[in-house]
DNA sequence: ATGCCTGAAGGGTTCAGA
């Protein structure tokens, strides 16, 4: 099973690279944050698109801003939208869904981004964080808690610590919100399976940092034991975040084997035999 | 120059992102 989470930054501009990539990647489970729409305006885009391919799909959008889903071909089931008891901004944004897709809880997080450090937005981040921490603590066995937490987890995943210094993303408060949370039990997936490697998910559009790979690492998967310990490859998909009209994150992608019991979820029939099939190129610039 | 791109709202510019 694949599982992949992708910050889009609108998914209305990003229409033409998602699709593409659906078929070329062919993920089983993808949680997306950064709608930037309704979950209405999400069904009237994408529906027809992600039916054909044989993806169920929830979502949880507002308008212009934030906004989660999760798309599924493995099942998706007992979908729950916020986060129960969290804080608002002031009013609860759409930046948690969750799911039951092929027998694991997947969690698909957009964590607020806190702006500056002491501000009232940085505040609410960690009141975000620790209802996260509460809802996961709550959760089942096999999960997986994916998403753009806006929180590097330390100083290798960021292009220059001292650039960084005294902002938001590093500071120890979101760094001690984080460990909380992945001291429920969670593994991060990607810096086991690459320990002294550079690894981003995020480029700023502008000055080329992309080109020069000044990044910084802050969407996760965080895997709950029985699930980490299926992982058989976790990476960045950074070849998404190149060519035309690129989101400025790019996706991370992990592989599972199958389950001990061999049960991964409900059989899901095939596209029907009208449906797009092709396999489309990415953009191959740079 | 220190918000260098990009997206959204909605109004002829501003805010947000990280």
């Amino acid at each position: 099973m694949r599982i992949s989470t992708w910050n889009v930054n609108s998914v209305k501009q990003r229409v033409p690279r998602l699709l593409p990539w659906l078929d070329q990647r062919a993920p089983d489970v993808v949680c997306l944050q950064e709608l930037k729409l309704t979950e209405e305006a999400f069904g009237e885009l994408l529906g027809a698109e992600l039916e054909a391919r044989g993806y169920a799909w929830a979502a949880l959008g507002e308008k212009s801003w934030n906004g989660v889903a999760i798309l599924s071909r493995v099942g998706l089931e007992d979908v729950e939208a916020g986060l129960a008891g969290g804080p608002g901004f002031p009013h609860q944004e759409a930046r948690a869904l969750a799911a039951t897709c092929g027998g694991v809880r997947v969690h698909s997080l957009y964590v607020p981004n806190g702006r500056v450090p002491d501000s009232d937005h940085y505040a609410y981040k960690l009141e975000w964080l620790e209802a996260l921490r509460e809802a996961i603590a709550k959760g089942p066995a096999d999960a997986v808690v994916c998403g753009d937490m806006n929180i590097a987890p330390a100083d290798a995943d960021v292009f220059d610590p001292a650039a960084y210094v005294g902002h938001t993303h590093v500071t120890p408060p979101e760094r001690n919100a984080l460990n909380a949370l992945v001291g429920l039990g969670l593994r991060d997936v990607v810096r086991e399976r690459w320990p002294d490697q550079q690894v981003f998910t995020y480029w700023d559009y502008r000055a080329g940092m992309f080109h020069k790979n000044l990044g910084m690492r802050i969407d996760l998967i965080l895997a709950t034991a029985p699930v980490a310990d299926r992982v058989r490859a976790a990476w960045v998909d950074r070849q998404a975040r190149k060519g035309t009209g690129p989101s400025d994150h790019a996706p991370v992608m992990v592989d599972l084997d199958t389950a001990p019991d061999g049960d991964i979820g409900p059989m899901i029939p095939p596209p029907s035999a009208g449906a797009p099939r092709g396999r489309a190129k990415l953009p191959q610039s740079e």
